[in-house]
DNA sequence: GCATTTTATCAAGGCTTTATTAAATCCCTA
DNA sequence: TAGGGATTTAATAAAGCCTTGATAAAATGC
């Protein structure tokens, strides 16, 4: 069952698109602005987003820029909706990072094609993971939540991205750079220490004895490795 | 074996990523300039791409919209090289497609552990070494860690290096020259002898007996060489 | 065997990296 | 817009590693 989220916000169009898709067999969801949209993306896990480039609130090149930079989004393909003329360039020139686009107005044949292409070139869905364990410790990735023992451990939202980016390459090393680009974002202006003091307060929650940690390990001159 | 397609104008740098990658056993092709580097891709069939993002010819970013638009090369994942500073970021945070970005300039460690990272996620990866093994001498790469008989010994990273590249040669003697380069950098400045001294701490924590070493053999007047 | 060259070993100083804490700043929410 | 948590910076302490230089030992050539 394949699921396709559409973010436009004319109805109508939705409507219309919505309707070919489930005659098609597809299950579809709607959204008619891209705040509401971007959390359906995280929360619904479609297998395909359909996206219109002009929305109220976020619009569709920030929105898919987002999704694309989410490990846990980016790779679910985009066939984004443009008007004629100025967008394409966006798209094209700037690189949105959209596996296709369709000019306004389309024919639904033609939209429908494009929908079966993108999914056949996407890559064999990876199986959506949604929680992370090692040993007593269990962390959902949709709901945002650690519980240590069965007991919840309150992370902010740096923490727990750093949480999970080190879970989820258990037994590697990543470097601080890596970590920074990972978690805070390619752009990322921070100090390399800033990694630090986070592992410093991540440590204090998690480990049994934050000065003997045992999960998330010092590799000098390199970085840090968590192991369980 | 993993093929790594390296697209980079500076002939100096396109040549230290090639020995780098090389040395961690990968098969490296190189291009100058943008348009070749797409006919390798296609011709190639690369398990990976390192990008510039300035290129003669056809730009990095346009080549790699042109990758990801091909669905018989979508799927290769992109590395790109990119200067800090410049406008060029603000047209790669409109996201570019790539995988993972590296800002010039950069170490080469570091890049190496990018490419891992990069390989290790990407769909259908070719399997990457990952470990070395020698009797009952154990090394993990990513995770930088070494077992002896299934106990860990902890390394310094100059150890940990020097024994990777002793490992990766077995058999074959490496000049104090050739190592200093390998491990310590081409541009190393410190005296032969430190060599000498690594090798020391090496014996005493993975020889069975230090004062008669049967894995790391010296070879007089020429260097060292890794025999199991 | 003797002189020379090369390697092994050791310990200490210097340097780099990480840990830790507190304070400053940012940012969201009420 | 004030309060409060989250995040970042800065400073200092602590830890660990690398290099060096000296000396001993071993190998080589004569």
């Amino acid at each position: 069952m394949t699921k396709v989220l559409i973010i436009e916000d004319e109805v109508t169009l939705a409507n219309n698109l919505a309707d070919k898709l489930r005659s098609e067999g597809f299950t579809v969801i709607t959204s008619v602005d891209g705040e509401d949209g971007l959390e359906k993306v995280r929360a619904e896990h479609p297998d395909l987003i359909v996206l219109d480039i002009m929305l109220p609130g976020l619009d569709g090149l920030s929105l898919c820029r987002i999704v694309r930079r989410d490990s846990a989004t980016s790779h679910i393909p985009i066939i984004m909706l443009t008007a004629r003329g100025t967008e394409v360039d966006k798209i094209v020139g700037l690189e949105s990072g959209a596996d296709d686009y369709v000019v306004k107005p389309f024919a639904l044949g033609e939209f429908l094609a494009r929908v079966r292409a993108v999914m056949r070139r996407a890559p064999g869905r990876p199986v959506l993971q949604d929680e992370l364990v090692s040993n007593d410790l269990q962390v959902s990735l949709t709901g945002r939540r650690v519980f240590k023992g069965g007991d919840e451990i309150k992370l902010s939202n740096k923490e727990f991205d750093l949480l999970t980016e080190l879970m989820r390459n258990r037994g590697v090393v990543l470097s601080r750079d890596l970590i920074l680009t990972k978690v805070w974002g390619y752009d990322y202006f921070v100090d390399k220490r800033t990694v630090d003091v986070h592992i410093r307060w991540l440590r204090e929650k998690i480990e049994q004895d934050a000065s003997n940690p045992r999960r998330i390990v010092t590799v000098r001159g390199v970085g840090y490795r968590f192991e369980g």
